[in-house]
DNA sequence: GTAGAATCGGAGTGATCACTCCGTTAAGAA
DNA sequence: TTCTTAACGGAGTGATCACTCCGATTCTAC
């Protein structure tokens, strides 16, 4: 259905060809993304456009402008996401220390998600994303895990997909026990304890 | 809003004071929270009330009859999946090798919800659900764990509620990794690692 | 400033859904 | 078999939601 109003963000619109927003139709778009995952983090997938509309001070019709499809907004947002995930991973791989920039990324990532919405919610999957953004996010946590692993801080026999799926889980893990810290920091450590050597 | 009728399967309301139900009306209610399980776990929590009915060849009215909400009839669901899980850990804690008995129940209920919809699903909570069932699955995972413990194959620093955290998890990570089972087998194995001492 | 296009706002639309109501059916006691 | 009544079926109801449409409002190039 949504085959040509697919550009996620603001990436390929604003750079190439297509003449560039208005300067308040950009600021709309931003202010709808930002307000749209704190929505969407507080009140599931569920919440409806009219509240984000609301929330973000538009009408609903600036929304399906922006984004044409609530499935579009949902995929944007959760694009956003993987772009900050991929750029940290990338900001930590050049560490002195790639065992505890590893950990240190993986803690960071779980805690983050345990307030925020699960890392992939609803339906919306790193392999149906733009393969732009998909190929960053595999590339930086690659990099990431490679570089634990040559440390010894990692074991060898797991790669980026299980990594994937283990964040994913242990975020769920920590959303679960998000009113018992201890009980969160412990479940956390035995996946951590799982991934050393 | 639901404080009388909250009997959730069929326990009390048969063995109790209130008068039997009528061999149809059983028969209706049991195979409506099959139906259920299956179409939710298939379709997700948002699937119509209507298509249950349909499936289950009987009117919505009936649905509503003995579920008098969705969330009742979802809670009702949860709590069937609650009993089978504290039964299948009762069956293993007299096992010869409690190290042994632990892990396949872990992997056994990971490997369930992969395909089956995760253990604890859209805002239904272990801790919401009647006390009476709550307690039977604290018990038997209670023991299941200690076994192990005292066995020496679990590490001694975790008690139920990471370990029902972690169960959800790995549900999750499972439920991810489940196009390709090498994947989801190796961060398995991963979990498991990280709770052995 | 002003023209003209890009963008906005929000009432309106059709679809879907949880839940109700009541006429009909059939279980089960006598 | 008959009578009572528990249980059923499914059309109907109101609410909600994603999405559309177009007149009103900016923005921006000149």
């Amino acid at each position: 259905m949504t085959e040509r109003r697919d550009a996620t963000t603001e990436g390929k619109d604003a750079m190439a060809e297509r003449r560039p927003l208005r300067a308040d139709a950009q600021r709309n778009r931003a202010r709808l993304l930002e307000v749209a995952e704190r929505v969407f983090a507080a009140k599931g997938t569920s919440a409806s456009t009219e509240e984000i509309a609301r929330e973000a001070g538009v009408g609903v019709g600036t929304v399906f402008r922006h984004f044409p499809t609530k499935e579009a907004l949902l995929e944007a947002v959760f694009v956003c996401r993987l772009r900050r995930l991929a750029d940290e991973a990338d900001a930590l791989t050049s560490s002195t220390d790639p065992g505890t920039a590893f950990f240190t990324f993986f803690t960071g990532v779980v805690e983050q998600s345990a307030t925020k919405n699960a890392l992939a919610e609803a339906g919306i999957d790193v392999q149906r994303v733009s393969s732009e953004v998909r190929a960053h996010v595999v590339r930086a946590l690659g990099s990431l895990l490679a570089g634990a692993q040559e440390a010894g801080a990692v074991r060898d026999d797991i790669g980026v997909p299980e990594l994937l799926a283990l964040l994913i889980g242990a975020s769920r893990t920590a959303e679960y026990a998000s009113e018992d810290r201890a009980v969160q920091a412990r479940a956390l450590a035995i996946v951590l304890d799982g991934l050393r050597r």
